[in-house]
DNA sequence: CGAACGACCTGCAGGC
DNA sequence: TGCCTGCAGGTCGTTC
C-alpha cells in the first residue's frame, strides 16, 4: 500500500492524537510481523511519554525519551486513531494504548509491516543505509545526475531504489516518468542533466499534490481516521493501462519490470 | 559492487 | 458454488 504521500498522511494524522502522551499499554495480540515485534517492547514503553512522531523514508518514527519505536506499514498496513471503544477487528495486531485513553490500532492483512526498537534508530541497519528524502534540499537534479553515471539499470529501478532516494514506491514511479517524458526503460547513466533535473522536480510535485490530497487509495488504504486518500482520481498512468493518454490519446501501454506493473505512453515517453 | 529474482502473507478478481 | 491462478502500494536476502 503506502508510499511516502501514505505514510506522511498517517504521520500527520497520528501526531497530533499521541505527541505529549503517556503510554498506559502496549497491546500485541499478534507479533508476527516481518520480524517478531520484540517481546520486551511492552514494558519498554509502559508509563513513557510519547515524544514525537517522526518519519524516515517509509519508516514512521515514534519517539521516547530512551529510544524509538520504528513502524513500517509494508505493503497493507495501516494505523489508526481509536477514540471510541470499538473491537479489535480482524488483523488489528497492535494497540498502543494511552493514558487519556486513545489509542493507534496498527492493522496489517499481510503482515509485511514491522514494530521495532531502537535507541538510535536512524543507525538502525534498516535506515543507516537509506538515500535522501525526496522533499529535501539533498535531493536535487545535480545529485540523480551524478549518481547515475554509468548505471545501465532501467531509470524506473533506479528512481525505485532505496539507497538512491526514498519513498518513490511504484506508483509514484510511473507517474513521474510520465510527467518528464521519459521511458521507464531507458538505462539511467544514458539521462542527461536537464532531464535529471525535470525528473527530480516531476518526483517533488507529484509526492507534494499526493500528500495534499491525503495520499492514493487503489483498494485498501486509509487514513489515520480509516479514510481513504484521494490521489488516485489525479494518476495519469498508473492502473490506466489501455486506456488512452492524457497528452496523445494513445492507449497506454503496460509491461511488467521486477515483477511490477509500469505503465506507460509509448508516444510520449522515449 | 550491481542486477535479477524469490521470499514473506492475505485478500480479491477472474476464468473455468 | 468451488478451485485455481495471478495480482496487489514494499523491500530484504540470496545468488550470480
Amino acid at each position: 500500500m503506502p508510499e511516502l504521500p501514505e505514510v506522511e498522511t498517517t504521520r500527520r494524522g497520528v501526531a497530533p492524537h499521541s505527541e505529549g502522551k503517556q503510554v498506559a499499554e502496549l497491546i500485541i495480540r499478534d507479533p508476527r510481523l516481518r520480524w517478531p515485534v520484540p517481546d520486551d517492547l511492552p514494558g519498554r514503553l509502559a508509563g513513557q511519554i510519547l515524544r514525537e512522531a517522526d518519519r524516515r523514508a517509509k519508516y514512521l518514527l515514534l519517539r521516547f525519551d530512551h529510544g524509538t519505536v520504528i513502524v513500517h506499514l509494508g505493503m497493507s498496513g495501516s494505523l489508526r486513531v481509536i477514540t471510541d471503544r470499538s473491537e479489535p477487528q480482524k488483523h488489528d495486531h497492535i494497540d498502543l494504548v494511552f493514558t487519556d485513553g486513545i489509542r493507534l490500532r496498527f492493522n496489517d492483512p499481510r503482515r509485511f509491516g514491522c514494530w521495532l526498537w531502537d535507541e538510535h534508530p536512524l543507525n538502525h541497519p534498516l535506515l543507516a543505509s537509506l538515500g535522501p528524502e525526496p522533499l529535501g534540499q539533498d535531493f536535487n537534479g545535480p545529485y540523480l545526475f551524478r549518481k547515475s553515471r554509468g548505471r545501465k539499470t532501467p531509470i524506473k529501478s533506479f528512481l525505485m531504489d532505496n539507497r538512491i532516494v526514498v519513498g518513490v514506491g511504484n506508483i509514484y514511479a510511473n507517474e513521474a516518468l510520465f510527467k518528464t517524458g521519459i521511458h521507464p526503460n531507458r538505462p539511467a547513466g544514458r539521462i542527461g542533466a536537464a532531464r535529471y533535473q525535470q525528473l527530480c522536480e516531476a518526483i517533488r510535485e507529484t509526492l507534494s499534490a499526493a500528500i495534499l490530497m491525503g495520499g492514493t487509495t487503489l483498494r485498501d488504504f486509509v487514513n489515520s481516521e480509516g479514510k481513504p486518500g484521494y490521489f488516485a482520481q489525479s494518476l495519469l498512468v498508473y492502473g490506466r493501462a489501455g486506456q488512452p493518454c492524457v497528452e496523445c490519446q494513445r492507449p497506454l501501454r503496460e509491461i511488467r519490470m521486477n515483477q511490477r506493473s509500469t505503465v506507460y505512453c509509448t508516444r510520449c515517453q522515449r
